[in-house]
DNA sequence: TATATATTGTGATAATCATCACCTTGAGCA
DNA sequence: TGCTCAAGGTGATGATTATCACAATATATA
């Protein structure tokens, strides 16, 4: 059963904003491994989630890359919501990681409706507080933590944001994510499995604890 | 010659926020070296810093800390804004480095002035995303760098914030602001010494380029 | 089925950084 | 002035991670 957008946004739950929202959205899909933001471009819309997922990274000049957080349904990426200051550029790349459908908001509404909707203001705020959260979360991890407690902190991460003990993936991916090198997550992935701590196939690693 | 209110808060100038902000702002000052902001406490007021600086760190449970970014005069912690929100507790320390000046204002006027006052909500936003992008800027410096680079991207952020070339501290405490070892930064300031980018002499850097 | 390709495994080696031990230098003050 | 202590210097060693080279294995597809 496909959730209703007040399933959802249960926080978005007042008629004045929904009937502003079915005025303005405008519902929009895309396919699995879609690029919805990239480094150096101007956001022109903020992104309410419905379905699907996206992956949120950082990404530098010269190509390296760091995963930060996903955005499920429900959701919508802080990033756009500051950005949408003054057309800021954004650092920052967004990929959708399967089919995602999203309802898209043009920025231009976002001033208006903070102060002319409360539920919209907490709904922002709330995006706010959490990926600033993450985001801190994500600097203890690479600056206090090992790569063997960040790898884990990872498939930890991975396996909850898409609600199973299966990771589908490949190491080299990994390896990107976390900005190091394909051997040494192999190298570290053998020594969980002799811990018992996953199980690894090919394409796929299962999360056992 | 102090600045004014209005010089350090331009964006604030606004008559009927003023009003408000008379109204309700303590001015409180710190000597320096005090805690302002201290990890999983909670905190009860934004603070419009007027003279002085604060030091904002990440904290971890096992002491490690991480240098993220100084206030100065005339702005304030984007933390306290978003933490504010349902009195959230906060993993991040606030240091005056120098004796420092502020305005409190109770979290409480938070969400009524963010609605009543666009001014105060410009300010709010713009603070966000300066701090959001301050801090994807350290993500980007120990995910993507090497200690070097490190070193000499701290030094000049101290540099700019206190606008000075000379940089009056420790290389044990610039270690723990980065969250690395004394000895491997005193060898990393030799190098830059002998390279001609820095000059080194007891508790002091000067910085050459 | 045979072959090509993607994925994973693994040893050797190097770079980076942390840690330990101990020394030297400089500044304040008894 | 000489003593004390904080700050800084430096070699040795080890841990972690990156990189290179190449082997082994699984999957797809011709």
């Amino acid at each position: 059963m496909k959730p209703t957008f007040n399933e959802l946004f249960p926080t978005l739950n007042d008629s004045e904003l929904q009937k502003e929202l079915d005025q303005v959205a405008v519902e929009k899909s895309l396919d699995a491994d879609e690029l919805l933001m990239e480094t150096g471009k101007y956001i022109k819309f903020i992104p309410l989630v419905t379905a699907g997922r996206l992956k949120v990274y950082r990404e530098d000049d010269e190509g390296h890359e760091l995963f930060l957080y996903y955005i499920n349904p429900g959701e919508t990426c802080a990033i756009s919501l500051v950005c949408s200051e003054r057309d800021r550029k954004s650092k920052i790349k967004a990929v959708t990681v399967e089919d995602t459908k999203f309802l898209a908001i043009p920025i231009r509404y976002m001033d208006e409706w903070m102060s002319a909707h409360k539920p919209w203001y907490y709904f922002v705020m709330e995006t706010y507080r959490k990926r600033f959260e993450e985001t801190l979360n994500t600097i203890d991890s690479i600056a206090f933590h090992k790569l063997d407690e960040r790898l884990l902190e990872y498939l930890n991460k991975i396996s909850v944001g898409q609600n199973s003990q299966t990771v589908k993936t490949t190491h080299q991916d990994i390896a990107n994510e976390l900005n190091s090198s394909r051997e040494v997550i192999s190298r570290l992935l053998k020594q969980m499995e002799k811990n018992g701590m996953v199980q690894l196939s090919r394409n796929q690693i299962d999360l056992l604890s």
